[in-house]
DNA sequence: TCAACGTGGACATAAAACGTCCCATATGAT
DNA sequence: ATCATATGGGACGTTTTATGTCCACGTTGA
């Protein structure tokens, strides 16, 4: 049965969203008994006109029956939603899960990959595959993306193709150099995404974090200030997010330093800011990169992070409110899920 | 498993049908190891374009590779191929079978319901729903329908809906009276189609087979001769098949012309027409009803009959070779395939 | 080297989807 | 009995998508 829903989603990718709407549509309408078109749009969240097609398609199949006091949901119709239910959570429980935390943090899509990106690397690569799609369709002609390190990024790097070359698009890395490995330097991701679909690139040969002097200094350099001029005016970010704690030890921050973040609640870390649980910067600093104030105007922010261990940093960068999608695996959306779930009571 | 098949043929019969489609086309290339788009389109009998389309898809999904020289199914392709095959079957089983049927025997379309009519009344019902669905969508405005007698047409009839009345719409009988039972006549389906659909119907109360005096002066009657001109130029007719011995038991036709046309190789009946195995007509009669030769300038001719013990039946009618579209059932479809098989070789 | 066959781009046009408004009508409260 | 309200369905202009048709140019194999 799994293996079914797993063919029809490469096969048919929309199949299961149709399907869920259609099944939706059919059981609202057997929860209100008898209800109208327009009011059934209201609740689903749907345009009239588009919920029109649906149930006269659902009429056709005499699912719904439907005449001029409303409609209600048929013998048929009712059987069909039992039979369903057991299919229900394995073909839509991600979706589900999707629309909650996306509703919860108002962003404006969240794609979740199933597995737990902790436990298998392949759940690591469709996450990478996963954040290609959604770059990819955000992506248009003369866009400049900025990128930041970290082996999720790196992931989706190696996967991310182009059919035509993007001539005109520009990858550049969102942050200067933060001492952490070679191949996942964001520099290195930005150079590798632009590579493997045609596009330009620009690197960043500049430390991240820097005293007020040297930045002065450096942003007096012409060919690094333009450089840093075109990232600030990214209209794609595209971010991974890691934990505060892991992150700072793995960039050999000072350890006074890292005292102080902890004893302030640093939880997360994400485009070489350090978050609470609350989405509260915890120690600004001087960046030659994108600042915060750049993120809050770019157009599209994409995060891309998963495992069940980066459910609560995930969580607290969404919280911190300027993203606008988000891509993550089963584990870690299901940690989101239980937190907005703690909360809210 | 499989009720998840039977889930999604209710809820998106649409979209299996392209699930069907990119199957074919996938498969199609496996075959063919490299194959241009062109040859590929010709041997799927697809246009170029609409095939472009589907390609261009599957090679986004990465299911096909393809480059200047041609396209290739790719490994996760052949994977894909592989997974789907012991779903096909359930799947588009049927399918496979209406385009056998309708290609062998040079028809527009075949519809085939899954069951069997001897053995189920639901699928009896399924068959009259089906034909309802193809009757309607070849009505059009002023068309005059000519509908024969039979059970299978009863069903159709007790079915037949129409969303706004049918003002402009005639039905009439296809033939006189022929000694059925009243439920079963022509003219009673006829009148009921018509009073369920809003549309207009006539009579023609007259018995079926005529001596030549008998005839000629009924059709002296100017009411019987305008009604019988109306008939023989109705663009749609919907007809049942029947086995020829058990129509012309239930229709108490003359001993002797039984043994004649048994004699003959009499096996289905139709419209009132016996036909042989090999689709000729035994034992050509005079009637005030559809001739043969209107049969012949009929613009949509519908077979409607199910039934595992009516396929051969069946097929002789199809091989008659004026009917455009067939509507049966899975058991009824199996014999007719298997009477294929058996004589292609 | 050349001919045949391949893909991919381009574009006009047909077809479908969609948003929006309106109307006759059924329903239920008054 | 009547009236306000909500209903489905028709209509229509607009936008988006699908489709047919050509052509440019690259690859391949004779």
């Amino acid at each position: 049965m799994h293996s079914l829903i797993a063919i029809q989603q490469q096969l048919l990718p929309d199949l299961l969203v149709v399907m869920r709407k259609r099944y939706l549509i059919l059981r609202q309408v057997m929860l209100s008994d008898m209800i109208g078109r327009r009011s059934l749009a209201a609740s689903l969240e749907m345009t009239e006109r588009v919920l029109r097609a649906e149930t006269d398609f659902l009429k056709s199949q005499e699912l719904l029956i439907i005449d001029a006091a409303g409609m209600r949901i048929s013998e048929a119709g009712k059987r069909l939603l039992d039979e369903m239910e057991p299919f229900y959570k394995a073909m839509f429980g991600l979706s589900e899960l999707e629309e909650k935390i996306r509703k919860h943090f108002g962003l404006k899509q969240v794609v979740i990959v199933s597995g737990d990106s902790d436990e298998s690397p392949a759940t690591g690569r469709e996450l990478g595959r996963a954040g290609c799609s959604v770059l990819r369709k955000d992506m248009k002609a003369n866009d400049v993306i900025a990128v930041t390190g970290g082996s999720t990024l790196a992931q989706v790097a190696n996967q991310l193709t182009s059919q035509t070359p993007l001539r005109s698009n520009l990858f550049v890395p969102a942050r200067g150099g933060l001492g952490e490995s070679l191949d996942y330097q964001a520099n290195t991701i930005a150079s590798t995404m632009a590579k493997r679909t045609g596009a330009q690139y620009r690197m960043l040969h500049v430390p991240d974090h820097l005293g007020e002097e040297a930045y002065n200094s450096l942003m007096q350099e012409p060919n690094v200030r333009e450089i840093v001029e075109v990232i600030r005016e990214a209209r794609i970010v595209v971010h991974g997010i890691g934990d505060a704690m892991v992150m700072a030890r793995r960039r050999r921050v000072d350890a006074a330093v890292v005292e102080a973040m902890k004893a302030e609640g640093a939880l997360a870390e994400s485009f070489g800011y350090y978050f609470d649980r609350h989405g509260e910067v915890v120690h600004k600093m001087l960046t030659a990169g994108l600042r915060l104030e750049d993120i809050m105007e770019t157009e599209v922010v994409i995060a891309i992070a998963g495992g069940r261990s980066k459910g609560e940093a995930i969580a607290a960068v969404m919280r911190f409110g300027h993203d606008d999608v988000l891509v993550t695996d089963e584990a870690a959306a299901l940690e989101i899920a239980a937190i907005i779930e703690k909360e809210s009571q």
